[in-house]
DNA sequence: GTAAAAAAAGACCGAACGGTTTATTTTTGT
DNA sequence: ACAAAAATAAACCGTTCGGTCTTTTTTTAC
């Protein structure tokens, strides 16, 4: 790796952090250049996109950062309801301990960029990958459902897209309601409740 | 009412919209201007706290404004499980024809303060205001549940702090995701489920 | 109707914003 | 080791930021 990527990848490293704690609009050129020891020259010179074009890319190193976590994990479980559960275990260590900075970034920067329509708007881009990135999640989700219901898994009756839309947003809004109170017990409230749909009604009996 | 609170409301209204549609930092008093047709004497002379309180008295406002809204339709019904699917139903309107534009508030500021720890930072207020409007929301949902256990027409299994811990979760995270994709049919699959778990769980057989 | 009081406009402020340009340093290939 | 190239620092740009102050307009009270 040169240089060149080498600096791009920790100015992209931090401004994730930044953008995942303090939103788009709350995050400055200056804070990132305090983030990386890096002046401006530095910034411009690797992202002449600017702003946008370091949010975009920091959006979508972030997913993918957290996406290839928790991947690393479910791969390893052989049952796909096993994966099911682990990702629900991972998401309770998520919000005691996250590896990265400022919880779910999807959620982060989604209320921000969900009313923007104007098409000159710099955070347009970033609406459009927020969608991108709930649809990935729902798609590997959906995945993992219809392979368990093909291998007997995994009851038949369950719609694989409805169910993944409930997984997502319980997640979201679990992961809302924990970081707003500061007490990671309330995620462990609403998992508890999403573990227990997976046990009694995804699981084959 | 005079004209000093006619001007006030003007601000708070049109400031509601605006944080609840670009958050507070992608919120200028410019904007604020624009909107209320004032220039900055006269929002400042309303509001000397500045931008921080103009802020806190628009979330305030937004967040008594929707409580109103359903609390006029669920004190029209009579039993407690009624009232509960009723607001369920007021949400499932609420994203086609928000009554305060750009959704929910406390779902729009909360990733935006979540991560404030400064005490300095003039969006800790805000912070403590997004932890009340939940407490508040989550209280009024365990007084239905425990009232209708008391009244025999909920199940005495039900635990009701649980419940509204995750009927918040599945609702903002309902919110969250269907305004992302820009399709409220996201909301309704979530609230589907969550009248399900309303009519099959909580109401005494 | 008029004078006092209140409210809002308009001009102004320093600081911070995103971004550009130029000079200097650091890497790189040989 | 050295020259060319690349990367970064430093200085600078116009604009917008939140906020203040003074002047003008509008209400209010009598």
């Amino acid at each position: 790796m040169g240089k060149r990527e080498r600096t791009r990848q920790l100015i992209i490293e931090q401004s994730a952090i930044l953008f995942n704690k303090k939103g788009y609009a709350g995050t400055s050129i200056s804070d990132i250049e305090e983030a990386t020891g890096l002046k401006k020259g530095g910034i411009y010179g690797n992202f002449q996109g600017g702003k946008q074009q370091i949010a975009v890319e920091a959006f979508d190193y972030a997913v993918r950062y957290v996406t290839s976590q928790i991947r690393e994990r479910t791969k390893q479980k052989e049952k796909s309801y096993e994966k099911l559960l682990e990702s629900v275990r991972f998401y309770r260590e998520y919000i005691v301990n996250p590896p990265l900075e400022g919880g779910c970034p999807i959620l982060n920067i989604a209320p921000e960029v969900d009313d923007v329509r104007d098409s000159k708007d710099p955070r347009l881009q970033l609406r459009t990958r927020v969608k991108k990135a709930y649809d990935n999640w729902r798609s590997s989700i959906i995945k993992v459902v219809e392979k368990g219901i093909a291998k007997g898994e995994i009851n038949t009756a369950i719609n694989a897209e409805e169910f993944s839309t409930i997984f997502v947003a319980m997640m979201e809004g679990g992961i809302l309601i924990a970081r707003s109170y500061n007490n990671p017990n309330y995620l462990h409230t609403v998992l508890d409740r999403l573990e227990l749909m997976i046990r009694e009604e995804l699981i084959v009996a």
